[in-house]
DNA sequence: GTCCGTGCAAAGGATTTGCATAATC
DNA sequence: GATTATGCAAATCCTTTGCACGGAC
């Protein structure tokens, strides 16, 4: 339940946070901006200012509740914080996003990190492409 | 010579053109955001406008001669387009960037693809970690 | 009641654009 | 000389912030 996570990270329960928080919940197959929260959150009649928005957000990216991706280079997309790492395969059409983790690649991305002398704090690989549905 | 790369993608040749590629060309190492590419123009007495640095910049992507990335939330930073595709490893502290292609993880991000239905357009990897130099 | 959260409007940084001038071919 | 590029300043987009009010505990 959602509450639970909020205290869990220290943070007070308040409307704003509750319905982002069950909108991230609810929307899984894609990741949403900031806008679309905001547009998404006024169509059920939750009027919260978009600066609430960001603000909640960066405090929830804070919190390890979100993740945030830089995938298209104007704004920020945001999903809710499974706890596994994952890359993502990215639909350029519709922005349907599945969530995939592979060993193969993993193993080897620690490999070559090493090989080059650096020591690893985070890696993204995002796969673009068109997803069966808009072929 | 770059009076050539200009002339094949159908650009004329200008100072500002020439200016930035040849920035681009010898900054092998460390992908520069428009703003760095500005101030380093500065340095070597070349004024050339923001403005026309942003125009340059995206013409030079729209013919293919640079490569934009997002490694960074708020800004985007460009290199030099050579044609291999490659991967990125990027030191959180200095900046420098380490460019490798790895045959295994090709393969796999392929096959993983093809798994979930898509068609493979682009991808990107990025691993972020510290250098030898700045541990 | 205290402290933290929110809304509003204004500020901020990166990038783009309109327009008159200047440069290339 | 015609067409395209550039500089400047204003505009735009996304995001953050200051301040006064409202809500959670």
């Amino acid at each position: 339940m959602e509450k639970n996570h909020l205290k869990a990270a220290g943070l007070k329960i308040t409307t704003p946070r509750m319905r982002i928080l069950d909108l991230l919940t609810t929307s899984g197959d894609r990741h949403l901006s900031a806008e679309e929260i905001y547009q998404q959150l006024h169509k059920i009649d939750t009027d919260i200012s978009i600066a609430t928005i960001y603000r909640v957000l960066t405090q929830f990216e804070a919190a390890g509740l979100v993740i945030r991706h830089n995938f298209e280079e104007n704004h920020s997309v945001f999903e809710l914080n499974h706890g596994e790492h994952h890359d993502h395969l990215v639909c350029m059409k519709c922005r349907k996003v599945v969530e995939f983790h592979d060993a193969v690649i993993e193993a080897r991305q620690e490999e070559l990190t090493k090989k080059f002398g650096f020591i690893m704090k985070d890696h993204c690989l995002t796969i673009y492409g068109v997803c069966s549905e808009c072929q």
